[in-house]
DNA sequence: CCGGTGGTATACCGATCGGTTTCCCAATCT
DNA sequence: AGATTGGGAAACCGATCGGTATACCACCGG
């Protein structure tokens, strides 16, 4: 049975939210959000607190799918490096598929001024561990410093997604894994 | 009589609009930014077109101071080199001080999906004209590939900008002009 | 003294904001 | 069959959105 089944009214929500936060900002209505939804206001307000806790839940949500982007199919067949440079190619690749407009939880980070808003925390973390893993990568790979390169990376990969996201660069030849080689080795990365 | 005037009405429309734009976010409204301007609805609009207009207007304005801070005291005492690390060096200053949050230019770009706004074009120009100065700096230098450098530094630059702006990341250890400095030396610019 | 002119204040417009509430239908359980 | 429940449709709340229009005031050159 529930294979077959509808998607739930929460899951719709969710779909929703993603899409609609990511192509048209975090100022769409808590109205248009249900009516792309198909799901009642009344519902929405019964699943979640509030607008804000919907946009948080919505990041959440997509995190698995978010991190898991970047890792190798057979991440023991690769070297430290090979997995960094590898985040590096998937954003590139990322980046020119139409409808792309930069990595949604620094985009979040930047449209948000409000420190409380719990969305914050979410997208908080996902950068987080974005630097752990790279930090993780780094110290294996032998790097002078792991901290700093690990700095480094996500510098450049929030720099490129932002960039690339609202269309004033391209990453297509290849900037970004450039930028991320040159910092690999600087840093003794081999 | 000049000299001891009231500012114009324009011009407080301008400064209020810069301020509130940059620390609340590009949803502010008509209401609010009158109120905070001492300037009624009826003398914004018969000044600006709209409130898109106030907006591009009030960032255009900022272009000349905000490109007179990158520049040193005397460029000509100076290297190339010398001359791109004093911008994330100014960069890396102005990001620990109270109320930073971020590159008003990259946040307008991040936070206006709207390709046809104007204040993007405007914000647009303003990177253009930043890559083109790291450009100039870059083949003064002798880079390898200055194009790519100019690029390289200005990804570096937004996206330092970006995370140092919206909190989860602090400049003051000097982790901006370290990259920078990384790149240089990557690109043969001594 | 009088006619502009540039400005503020304010009411108003329809639409939308985030959020609550009421009503009612259809599926489900016993 | 009857009772319970989930959820959609929509009215409603006060507030605000971007934008317009009316009314009044203070200064100006004649």
């Amino acid at each position: 049975m529930t294979t077959t089944e509808k998607a739930s009214p929460r899951d719709r929500l969710l779909d929703a939210a993603g899409e609609l936060f990511y192509t048209e900002g975090v100022s769409i209505g808590v109205e248009a959000l249900c009516r792309a939804a198909g799901v009642s206001k009344r519902s929405m307000y019964q699943l979640f607190d509030s607008k804000e806790a919907v946009l948080a839940a919505s990041l959440e949500r997509r995190v698995p799918w978010y991190e898991s982007q970047f890792s190798l199919p057979d991440p023991q067949a690769a070297t430290p490096r090979e997995r960094i440079m590898n985040v590096f190619e998937v954003l590139e690749k990322a980046s020119v598929e139409p409808g792309y407009h930069g990595c949604p939880y620094l985009a979040v980070l930047v449209e948000l001024k409000d420190p409380e808003h719990p969305a914050r925390e979410v997208a908080h973390m996902v950068k987080r561990r974005l630097e752990a893993l790279f930090r993780a990568e780094a110290e294996q790979g032998g790097a002078h410093d792991p901290a700093l390169l690990a700095r480094q990376l996500v510098l450049v990969f929030d720099g490129a997604s932002a960039r690339a996201g609202s269309g004033v660069e391209r990453l297509d030849d290849g900037l970004a894994t450039k930028t991320a080689a040159a910092l690999l080795d600087a840093a003794g990365v081999g």
